[in-house]
DNA sequence: CCGCATTGTTATGTCACCCTAAGAACCGTC
DNA sequence: GACGGTTCTTAGGGTGACATAACAATGCGG
């Protein structure tokens, strides 16, 4: 039963966690960006990190994640996108601004509370983005491994929203207007030269242009 | 538009404001105890919060709050009791528990989301515990004047339970178990000697003995 | 009016977390 | 294998909020 880390540590273990999914590695500068401090204060952190267990390989080539901290790291994961879920289903806050709030939530919700968060909404597997919310024991729920950037698919291409980055609430704003969201079908027709929007059919019904950083923020389970 | 007040500082105005209750005047005794920290650091606390003109009257017989403080106070405390309202009515959490939750959430919880939750819950005007929830403007709903402590009233005293201290889960478990929660009329059918029970009628049927700390938690608007 | 308890302050230290400035280690290029 | 650029760490500060220790001021009983 190890003490709830600070929030200052969750969100260090959050962020090298997310960073993790791309190479496993990951670098003192890369959780610098992420978090927006300097090197410096990553370098502490990461030896504090290291000394509390939370992380190996402090050395050279960047860090890993123990398990103990994978543990804490989807803790956290899991309260922020329960609580992004509650809020927009139970309280009708709009998908782009539910992000903020969870982001400080996260580390202020008591286990209990979590718990019953999660039982009012029905164990949910699944945040308002389609980004999986792990369950009490650390699971995460199966991420399909045929999700690839809309951005990425070629003309021609089927399949489903499966999310959508949560982080840029204009972002958000924008793919609600047009309908990209979570389990809706979509279709590539048509994809403009030199970084040009994609066109796209969404739902089977309406054809949408998706400029290119607003379709690297959407991802597909492709049907082919 | 002031910027919110860090957590401390809230902390610091709410004790100041409860503690303001009963005479004017607060001590940094009082509130060392109030919140648990030693004398100097309230010393310097207060300093810093009659440099940013929370609190008046730092020289000799204690702090007063400005006006701006007792705004600031009202935020906090509004936020609090939305809270635990929220915790119960909408989570299902028990009265004894939500006090302790709402302690931390209300520090962490937007003006955004404190609005909607005061929407989704019809604005109510008073928490499980009976206490007043001030507007959003910061107007304190009417404290009916003829409230005191079931503990100070004579036999044969009737009135109704108008809050009890919310500060004590042990105590809000035995209160629920008794009934003494509020709205519920009662009256005061015998005082034991030498810090003897209470015997209380509540609700006009169940007859029940309540101990002296108990009934000092629970508040009574008099019939007479 | 003096002594002494209560109350409050100043001085100083600690801890967590961040910063800037400056030096050290690594890395591909020539 | 020296060189310039990137990356990382060490050194040294700063802030907020707490602590302890020691001193000052108040206020009341005798």
């Amino acid at each position: 039963m190890a003490a709830r880390p600070s929030p200052a540590v969750q969100d260090y273990l959050k962020a090298i966690y997310r960073l993790e999914g791309d190479g496993d590695s990951v670098t003192t500068t890369q959780v610098a960006q992420s978090l927006g401090v300097t090197a410096p204060s990553v370098s502490n952190m990461l030896k504090k990190l290291e000394q509390l267990g939370y992380v190996e390989g402090g050395g050279r080539r960047g860090v890993r994640l123990t398990s103990e901290g994978r543990t804490s790291a989807l803790d956290v994961v899991r309260l922020h996108r329960l609580v992004e879920t509650f809020l927009a289903d139970t309280l009708g806050m709009r998908w782009d601004e539910v992000h903020r709030e969870a982001e400080i939530l996260e580390h202020h919700v008591s286990e209990a509370l979590a718990a019953r968060i999660a039982e009012s909404l029905g164990h949910p597997d699944r945040d308002p983005h389609g980004d999986p919310i792990p369950t009490e024991q650390g699971l995460v729920p199966d991420s399909p491994t045929s999700v690839s950037a809309l951005w990425t698919l070629p003309e021609g291409a089927t399949g489903r929203v499966s999310r959508c980055d949560d982080r840029d609430p204009e972002l958000l704003r924008f793919l609600a207007e047009v309908g990209l969201v979570p389990d809706v079908a979509v279709e590539v027709l048509a994809r403009a030269p030199f970084g040009g929007p994609l066109t796209v059919r969404v739902g089977g019904e309406r054809r949408v242009d998706v400029p290119p950083d607003a379709a690297r923020g959407v991802f597909v389970l492709g049907g082919r």
